[in-house]
DNA sequence: AAAACATTGTTAATTTATTAACAAACAATA
DNA sequence: TATTGTTTGTTAATAAATTAACAATGTTTT
C-alpha cells in the first residue's frame, strides 16, 4: 500500500480510539456519520480516509467496529509492536509515561532516559529509568525504534544527536528546539509554546471581529 | 488585518523565538534564508509569511532583528497581553507551568486549578493552584481567556463545559478526548498518543520501503 | 413490489499550503 | 561607471487536504 498521508494517519489513529469506547458501549456497527461526529470531523473525511486504507463495508448499515479496528491496525500497526523510549523524565516525560498506561496501542514504552541520578532505577508507570549512558546499549539491546524527547532546551540538540548516531529512527520532539535530523530519521515536532500563542492569536482575532 | 492562516501564525510565533536568541547573538539583522535555517523550512516560506504581515524591510541586507520582533508582536499578541490558566496540575499541567517560565511571551499563567486537596494553594513555577469550583469567580477577576486543558481523560468534558459555561474564550486541549465546543470559542487539540502513533507508522514505512 | 429513504464509495471541485520563478533593488567589484 | 552578485517581494505553479456531488446499493415503508 502506498504510503498515507499524515494527516489520515492521524485520523486513523483517533478512529481506532474512538471504535474501542464504542465497542465499550456494546455497539457492534457504525455509520461514518457517527464516527464523525465523536471526532467532530464531517462523515465524507471519515469515508475519504476509510477509501485510502481500502476498507469496504460488508453492509450497507455500518461498519463492522472490531473489523475496522483491526483493519486499521494492520495499517498503522507495525507487525510485531515498536518499542519506544522517554528521553528526559521531568514533567513532561512523566506525563507522557503515564499517558501510554492503559491505553490499548502497539508501542511499548520499554525504557526512559535521564541524566539526573535521582531518577535513575526509579520506576515511573510501570517504565524504568536509565541513565543516558547506556543508551546504545539499551537502545540496541531493548530495539528502541522511537524517542520521545522531553529534555529541557538547552540539551535538545545534543540529546538528539546521541539518539540519531545510537540508531533511533523515528523522533517526537516536545523541546522549543527545532531540530535538525538525517533524511532517514522520522521527526515530529510539537512546541508547546507556539500552539498555545495560536489559541491566544485566534481568540485575539474573535473579539476585534473585522478589527 | 485579515485574520492569517494558522500555520503562518505558528511559524510567526517560532521566528520571534529565533530571532530573540538572533539577539541574544549580537546579530542586528537577519536574511531570510538564515531564519530559515534555524527553523529548517525554506527561505520563500519566510519570505511569504512575511509578506502576509506586511513586513518590509527598509534595507537589502536583511531583516532588523528587533524590528522583526516588534512587527511580529503587534500582529499576534493581544494589546495588553493575555491571561492563562492551566487546568490540571498533573505532570502535564506542571510541565507547561514550567516551559512558560523564562519563556517571553505576551501571554501570563495567573492561575492553575485542581480538584486535589493535595494540589491546592501550592505554588508551581511562580504559579499559585486554586481550587477548581473557584474558576468562576476568578476567571473574571483575574481576566482570564485562555485555558491549557491537562485533566484526565474521564474529566475533559465536564471540565471543558465548565470552562465554556465561565467564560473562557480559547481551549487548548492536551487530553486525548475531542472536544466540542460553541463555535465563538477557539478550540485547539494536540493529542500526544496520536503524534507518537504517526510517528510509529512513518518510522514502519521507512523501514519497508515499497514494501 | 414500487417508492422513498439512507448510506456508501468515488470522482470532481474547491480550498489551503508550499514551492518555484523572476523582476526589481540595491551593494560590491571590476 | 558598467558588471556581477545578493536578496527581496510577489505572482504563478504545484501539491496537499478538504468538501461537494452523485451514482450505486441496499433498506424500509407504503
Amino acid at each position: 500500500m502506498k504510503t498515507l498521508p499524515g494527516k489520515t494517519v492521524e485520523r486513523l489513529s483517533q478512529y481506532r480510539r474512538a471504535l474501542a469506547s464504542t465497542l465499550a458501549a456494546n455497539r457492534n456497527y457504525v455509520f461514518s456519520h457517527e464516527l464523525a461526529a465523536m471526532l467532530h470531523i464531517t462523515a465524507v473525511q471519515v469515508r475519504r480516509d476509510l477509501m485510502l486504507i481500502g476498507y469496504g463495508s460488508v453492509m450497507r448499515k455500518g461498519y463492522d467496529v472490531r473489523e475496522l479496528i483491526s483493519t486499521i491496525g494492520s495499517i498503522i500497526d507495525a507487525p510485531s509492536g515498536l518499542n519506544v523510549a522517554i528521553i528526559g523524565m521531568g514533567n513532561l516525560g512523566r506525563a507522557i509515561t503515564g499517558y501510554f498506561r492503559g491505553k490499548r496501542t502497539n508501542m511499548n514504552v520499554v525504557a526512559a532516559f535521564d541524566v539526573d541520578p535521582q531518577k535513575v532505577d526509579k520506576v515511573v508507570a510501570g517504565v524504568r529509568c536509565y541513565n543516558i549512558s547506556q543508551m546504545r546499549k539499551l537502545r540496541e539491546e531493548l530495539d528502541i525504534m522511537v524517542a520521545v524527547l522531553a529534555v529541557p532546551a538547552d540539551q535538545a540538540i545534543s540529546t538528539a544527536s546521541l539518539l540519531v548516531s545510537n540508531g533511533i529512527k523515528g523522533i517526537m520532539n516536545f523541546t522549543t528546539v527545532p531540530l535538525n535530523v538525517p533524511d532517514a530519521i522520522y521527526l515530529e515536532e510539537f512546541d508547546m509554546i507556539t500552539s498555545i500563542e495560536k489559541v491566544a492569536y485566534f481568540v485575539k482575532e474573535n473579539q476585534q471581529p473585522e478589527g
